[in-house]
DNA sequence: GAAGGACAACTTGTCATGCAACCTGATAGC
DNA sequence: GCTATCAGGTTGCATGACAAGTTGTCCTTC
């Protein structure tokens, strides 16, 4: 019979787990500067290789990045998933929103709370009023987050935001096309006026057709084939 | 103006990226073990330090494993993602399952070849002939996995497969009830022949009834509530 | 007082060395 | 043939040292 070695914690990797703990907790935000390596040496009462070790790897996570001579800072409270990573068309990344997002609205319309609703009409507030293209960006990426967290499956809205990061170059030149941001402000309100009257079927179409609309804007309609 | 830090690599990171890269090329088969870190060294031309960070973010990765007094071994070919790391509830993942699968059978459908159409074919003769559960369960996951490839977007099999690994304690346990797996291999028949006869509908709805079968029989029907 | 430069203190990056703990295979003894 | 021992290789961890980058402070100078 074969034995399967016991994967035993070593310290460095103890020190990895409590460190990742402890940014995804929120105890480290995203841009504090984590203790020295030094004091930290002295709190996990390990070497400083240890240390060492444990940090090159939470860097390799993507949660944080080293600068010589000024500290190790936190760059993300999650780790971004490696699922996407690669490259794919643009057409196969709306396709996958679309198939994801519309039936999203609906479970949306039907689920959504008093709360989900307050979220998602204040950020469709701060959406009319922002003039950057780059900040309206990050405020309609939160709106398609709030109507995936309205599920109240906590799975969508993960992954609603991976597909959203990567989307996010196209996002923001789309953003740029003058009159787009009106528009895209009507369809919001159109979805959000169907989640509020729990219409499933209206908040799916609505949701559609805003992906349609901003698929048509990214692609440049100008050059069709 | 903010200016940007320019990242510019450290000797571990270059290390790391180097076997990262060595790793996922195949270099360095899954299973074989690494060259120590003694030789490593000498090869990089740097302190073993160096190489024990960088061997430690790999590890982190989730590509290889080190045992003492042993070495360290490739784990895998490319890092599992993150994404569904976390506890989810079952109700959650059965649900985004049927959000993204039923979809992915219509497409498939309008959008397989002839030799997706092979291919998924030779699996469910597999199936059928297999007997052991948890064997079956890896064609059951491979199967589904061939409907999003036929899809002909690639972003729909690394999706499936990622859900698939997340539930496969699950699904072996289902896979072992009586007669579940002719039941299944029915349903997997409904399936495949209306894909085979680019019927978006059908497969659509033979998909949404096979998924239903599944989260039954995983939730185990009898403690309804 | 304001501006600028020198300097000290702190930080990460890298190297070198030593030793403990662990595993494997060879070897000697029975 | 079987077992015990041992030697050599491997990772795990600690310590010390120095280079290089960053930042705040103090002091000089105007």
């Amino acid at each position: 019979m074969k034995v399967i070695p016991v994967a035993q914690r070593t310290a460095a990797e103890h020190v990895r787990s409590q460190l990742v703990e402890l940014i995804e907790s929120g105890e480290f935000a995203v841009g504090q500067r984590l203790p020295s390596e030094a004091e930290l040496s002295k709190s996990f009462a390990v070497s400083r290789s240890v240390i060492r070790e444990a940090l090159h790897s939470v860097n390799a996570l993507g949660l944080t990045r080293s600068y010589a001579g000024k500290g190790t800072f936190v760059d993300a409270q999650f780790a971004p998933s490696q699922l996407l990573t690669g490259k794919y068309l643009p057409r196969d990344l709306h396709e996958v929103r679309r198939t994801l997002e519309v039936p999203l609205a609906a479970l949306a319309a039907e689920r959504r709370s008093r709360t989900d609703l307050k979220a998602m009409t204040a950020l469709l507030v701060r959406f009319r009023d922002e003039q950057d293209p780059s900040i309206r960006v990050g405020i309609d990426a939160d709106f398609h987050v709030a109507i995936a967290t309205a599920t109240a499956n906590p799975l969508f809205p993960r992954l609603v935001s991976e597909l959203r990061s990567v989307l996010q170059e196209q996002a923001i030149a789309a953003a740029a096309v003058p009159g787009r941001a009106i528009q895209a402000a009507d369809e919001h309100d159109a979805i959000l006026a169907a989640i509020a009257e729990r219409d499933a079927n209206a908040a799916a179409n609505a949701m559609k057709l805003h992906l349609a609309a901003v698929e048509d804007t990214v692609t440049a309609p100008g050059r069709r084939k």
